[in-house]
DNA sequence: CTGAAAGCGCTAACAA
DNA sequence: TTGTTAGCGCTTTCAG
């Protein structure tokens, strides 16, 4: 165990007052370059290193933001974080990252955690099933900056950062519609939350502008859990009309879902053609290649942190910022071809 | 803004001091029930929430752990986060995450940030490149705990977390030659790092033990960046016996090769056979299937930060607990099947 | 340009 | 069971 050394320790040893030592150590301007460098110097050689606990109790501030996000192990989550803490890390800030789980429960839970932890923001996507937001109030209130991604909620004050999902949505569908597909199919994530209420509003507007009434038929709600394809299958199998397109809100779901219907016989995209969303790595690997939408998760993540930065720093008012549209992209791939059947 | 509430605040609205404030926030058993059921109301009503630098800094402690590793966006990795931050939640410990990019210099900065923090523990995977291990003897020399997993150096009194990558290379090597492979090819990661080193052993281990002899035309040593697949092509080619077996050292990997492979009109599993690492939801979904290793990263992470914690706790001795070998396991699919030509 | 000293809010040893 | 008080180490205002 070594001894810990304090700006007193140093102090004393080149008689100088804390103060001063603080100040060299913090680069102020008031200070001659001849102590501050005589003090950076003992600084390093008797090991210093500045006790952060200290430091933000006295300045009340920690250079830490917190990052909420439903589940780490997404790829396409696990890409967004990677820009998150490059952003951040790049400016000095560290992350304190907690997963929700999906549940609005754990949400709460490390959404408190984090503000004692004295987080100087926070951001957040939603879980699943949040539906109370009362939990963002001690932020709010005390004016802690305060950002959603990917799954937003709008509050005064509070950017958000995403896609346009809607505008995603019209065109996932509009190519399906394209390639010649009458009887389409949405398989939709839970609608309470804006990315897939939205892919929905866009998946009906293309039906719409199409000429083509949407029924209840054409939406299947689900938790977009893999293991329960069944589900699909069996509205797949059980509806009137032959269905002929699905779009499904992410390529995990997509997956899965060409999967099981070659499985059965099914032959895509001669018979079915497939629509994902996320452009995740898997989306290229299967046979075949998944049309989907691709959503630029490392950018989203470095711009989200960059932004909440940059307001910390007071460089930019987030308020102002209101909320950023990153540019996705429909990526064609063999699911949708039109082939001869 | 609103004002903050202190236990001063709290003490002086109930008549009591504050220590008896802070006793019965900590749920010290020293307090009576009536007067801690007093405070802990008020303490509600009144919105107080701890000031946890003030806590830490008394304390010395932070409820944190600090974790560096290479990448974040990888599906291995966020696996072994998810875990790690399920077993941190559980216990109530705060996670900072950061990256290194594979990079020496960033890994030490990120060490000594996560030091400054003042985080109550380390939990460590290597850089690509780290050569040199001095920045962690900040950690040791001041006992605060550190644990490797996945890419691990052993230090002394330091717990690692891994599989065992040798029996892994072995394993996968001998499958390949009881498929009838003849000219095996090993595309391995940066020697340096104990996994790779100890899969390649294994792939020579089997290789000598079924009579074939090792050459160095039997290894190509990579930094696995899956851009960089031509130069895996190339060596194929170049071979002269030609290679009919390889194993690679992770699947990402081994998928971009597979699919070069069949660009070019080779036939897997018939002309070659591939076995990957980490059993990525990508080895499923290629075709053909993956045979590959299954790396259990969710468990790790659930064990690795359980044991750094316990250990925090008093619980259990770390360094007593030397290094925890997690049970793999190979996993067959048809890139290693014996078709018919 | 430098120093003295008052916090920041909580914990814990010692008293009562 | 409760109170007093001295830190924890750094920042910062106010003097000099």
């Amino acid at each position: 165990m070594q001894k810990k050394v304090t700006i007193y320790d140093l102090a004393k040893m080149l008689n100088v007052s804390p103060a001063t030592v603080s100040r060299s150590l913090n680069d102020h301007h008031s200070i001659s370059k001849k102590t501050k460098e005589r003090i950076l110097l003992a600084a390093n050689e008797a090991g210093y290193r500045t006790n952060k606990f200290a430091a933000n109790l006295s300045k009340q501030k920690s250079n830490t933001i917190g990052v909420v996000v439903p589940k780490l192990n997404s790829y396409f989550m696990s890409t967004v974080l990677s820009g998150i803490e490059k952003a951040a890390n790049d400016e000095g800030y560290n992350l304190i990252i907690s997963q929700s789980l999906e549940s609005e429960k754990k949400e709460k839970l490390n959404t408190k955690t984090l503000y004692d932890s004295g987080v100087d923001a926070l951001m957040v996507s939603l879980a699943y099933e949040t539906s109370n937001y009362e939990h963002f109030d001690t932020f709010t209130k005390k004016e802690i900056p305060l950002l959603f991604f990917d799954r937003v909620f709008t509050l005064p004050n509070c950017p958000t950062i995403l896609i346009d999902n809607k505008l995603a949505g019209f065109q996932a569908t509009e190519h399906l519609i394209s390639q010649g597909c009458k009887n389409l199919l949405h398989i939709s994530g839970n609608l309470q939350r804006n990315e897939y209420a939205e892919r929905l509003q866009g998946f009906k507007d293309a039906m719409v502008k199409n000429g083509i009434p949407f029924r209840t038929s054409n939406l299947l709600e689900t938790d977009l859990d893999p293991q329960k394809i069944d589900e699909v299958l069996k509205h797949i199998k059980k509806s009137k009309n032959k269905v002929d397109g699905i779009f499904l809100a992410n390529d995990t779901m997509a997956v899965e879902c060409i999967k099981e219907l070659k499985k059965i016989g099914i032959k895509i995209p001669e018979e079915i053609k497939i629509v994902g969303f996320n452009n995740d790595p898997i989306s290229e690997i299967i046979s075949p290649a998944l049309t989907t939408i691709d959503y630029p998760g490392y950018k989203l993540g470095v711009l989200a942190g960059q932004s909440i930065i940059s307001h910390l720093n007071g460089t930019i008012n987030l308020e102002s910022a209101g909320s950023i549209i990153l540019k996705h992209k429909l990526i064609i791939r063999e699911s949708t071809e039109n082939k001869l059947n």
